[in-house]
DNA sequence: GTTGAGCGTT
């Protein structure tokens, strides 16, 4: 969707495009043009949506016809405060129109030398999130789909869920206190599980099976102990924690 | 109604 009622890009011929990250989820399009269209001259601006919800994801493409103007945006609007919140504008990377950019277009055409280093952003190794809902589904793009998604794929992806628990500003799972608390409770729970029950057999987690009842009347309780035992908690499915014990409890 | 690392549509 683009913001000049053309549907898809319309002219990606001599054009670059900035991503805005960090932006309301409720900021449009309409909101990002007059701010960009301001220091440049802007072709298109395009806001992916939410594939399930159709919900903004948080971040914006604004495509600009000189990659000058672009650079004078990325230096002027990153940082910017829009809707309350802190946008970050860059050049984008990935995209349908990626390999124009890989040819060292739109990076070497702009100077560096404006690009002020934000320490917001550190080296972190992003990976092509398209494969992801490509290969297997739409992306869960929110963290608040994350409740009770796959939780074997956890021990195969532990980088990934460490990936989206920190913050860049505050804590991580501690600044929503859901975190804390069921952290804290798991803690406990495993410590007092080694008393009753060997690790080699509570290593697996039973509830993980992907029951098709999300609700019940009175089954919260039961949701709620999904969570727990499906809960992302490398620690808690150590076995290595406490050899001793389980060795001296198991045998 | 919520959320917050990241890279895009006809």
């Amino acid at each position: 969707m683009s913001h000049f009622g053309r549907s898809g890009p319309p002219d990606i011929s001599d054009t670059y495009s900035l991503l805005v990250l960090n932006i309301t989820f409720r900021t449009t399009a309409d909101d990002l043009f007059p701010l960009f269209d301001k220091y440049g001259k802007v072709v298109d601006i395009f806001i992916p949506r939410d594939r399930r919800t159709g919900d903004s994801r948080g971040f914006a493409f604004v495509r600009y016809k000189y990659a000058d103007e672009a650079q004078k945006a990325v230096d002027r609007l990153d940082g910017r405060l829009v809707d309350g919140r802190e946008i970050t504008v860059q050049f984008a990377k990935y995209g349908p129109n990626a390999e124009r950019i890989h040819k060292g277009r739109i990076i070497e055409s702009v100077p560096r030398s404006r690009y002020r280093s934000r320490s917001r952003s550190p080296r972190s190794p992003r990976r092509r999130y398209r494969d992801d809902y490509k290969d297997m589904d739409y992306r869960r793009s929110r963290s608040r789909s994350w409740d009770r998604y796959d939780c074997d794929r956890y021990r195969g992806r532990e980088r990934d869920y460490r990936r989206r628990s920190r913050s860049r500003s505050l804590s991580p799972d501690y600044s929503r206190g859901r975190g804390r608390r069921r952290y804290d409770d798991e803690r406990r729970s495993s410590s007092r599980s080694i008393y009753s029950v060997s690790p080699a057999k509570r290593s697996r987690s039973p509830r993980c099976s992907p029951s098709p009842h999300k609700t019940s009347p009175r089954g919260d309780s039961a949701d709620r102990n999904s969570h727990d035992s499906c809960s992302p908690t490398p620690r808690s499915a150590s076995p290595q924690g406490q050899p001793a014990d389980s060795r001296s409890l198991s045998a």
